[in-house]
DNA sequence: TATGTTAGTACACTTTTGATACTAAGTCAA
DNA sequence: TTGACTTAGTATCAAAAGTGTACTAACATA
């Protein structure tokens, strides 16, 4: 049958079996120096205490941003922050109970963000390391260890070819600190005078330096009006 | 209330009024020294008569990616296809029938490769040129207008960071061919012999040559094993 | 055999990237 | 108060990658 008689034929509402749509949320941030993801540990069959990526149903008079800004905003208290749809995952079997096809978002915020458990939730919402999941054989909910691990992979792609390393820093910082951050997304260290070379263009100095550590301070700097972080 | 909870509550399926999903695909190749896109002719209403995407409703038992090969075999006629998954679009009411949410899947190929027209369907599918559409104040059946926008933009992109030109030749090709091909996605015209030296180290010769050109016969090259394309 | 046309290459020049090795500015302990 | 320690920041050179010019090569055709 072709897809254009499919398509005629869907007018009719309930004449096919329809999936269910989720969005699972991928909330990325740095703390100590190591990248993490907010995860839920499951209440209920299946999969029960294991833990998985926070998620909600699609309404049906919502788009699917619409339905990730929410999520993001019951699961880690956020609501000004950078994300963007990841990816789509509909493997038939994905969740043992029925169809259920879920669209995957990426959001990256510094960790001064985030604001877990709140409202009246009695499941746990917490910050877990990202590496440490995914090199070790940790068992998590669903597919949800595939959709990290495709995540993190975005995260490094795009550091490479984007500014998308300034979403994890406050509007001010240090030089040592992006670089840090890059160092964290990238994986590797970094040379520090071609780092500098490189993200000069980028940034902007304040007046103001760091102050009270042992050994030289630091200029802060903030991203440059112009630069275009996404 | 929480995601959490919502996971929950789904178990009963009927608790919620669930979106259709659907796949969309854009099927890119060039003819004639231009970037093209398979379209279908709307038959009915909504938007009839004007130019849509391809695409199917994902059965309940299917996976998305096999929507995607399903579909692309039915309007284009192709088997052995490269295929991607470009981005899920769910606005309230991209189709005035009801709430769709559609998955749309970019896929390239040699022009070679195309049969449009199979089976017994009656509406027409025809292959148009993409920067026409696009350029000219031609509006498209939903908001497939704007999908093919975004699928002509992460073609020129990922030309520039992958070497996915390489999908809309055949096996054998010279370099003056693959320039063209890099020249139509990239929307520029490029320098023969730094362009040479770039893309020496991904092809190897073959002991063939061109024939019959009213000037210097080019080499016959074809991709070298351990190329990655895509 | 000369001409037009496209294929292919040699080479100089510029820009970007990579690495070394230094100087600068704070705290802290002796 | 001074020197040891630590991290911040810079000057400079070398290598690699990219760009542009100007050439030579090989065909068909008149």
């Amino acid at each position: 049958m072709s897809g254009e008689k499919e398509y005629l034929k869907s007018y009719d509402k309930e004449m096919y079996e329809k999936p269910s749509v989720t969005v699972d949320l991928l909330v990325f941030t740095i703390v100590d120096d190591r990248l993490k993801i907010v995860l839920v540990k499951r209440e209920e069959y299946p999969f029960k205490d294991m833990l998985a990526l926070p998620g909600v149903f699609v309404n049906i008079d919502e788009t699917l941003d619409g339905a990730a800004k929410r999520g993001i905003k019951e699961e880690a208290g956020i609501t000004d922050i950078y994300f963007e749809q990841l990816y789509t995952w509909g493997d038939v079997n994905r969740d043992p109970r029925m169809r259920i096809i879920s669209v995957s978002y990426l959001s990256l915020t510094p960790s001064e963000k985030i604001q877990l458990s709140i409202g009246q939730r009695t499941s746990s919402v917490e910050l877990y390391d990202v590496e440490e999941l995914l090199t070790s054989d940790a068992k998590l909910a669903f597919d949800h260890k595939k959709i990290i691990e495709y995540g993190r992979e975005r995260i490094k792609n795009k550091t490479e070819y984007t500014q998308i390393a300034f979403e994890f820093l406050e509007e001010e910082f240090t030089l040592p600190q992006l670089q840090k951050v890059y160092e964290i997304l990238l994986g590797k260290s970094l040379h520090k005078a071609n780092f500098r070379r490189k993200v000069m263009p980028m940034v902007e100095e304040t007046e103001r330096m760091t102050m009270g550590d042992a050994h030289r301070p630091s200029k802060i700097y903030r991203v440059k009006e112009n630069t275009i972080v996404v």
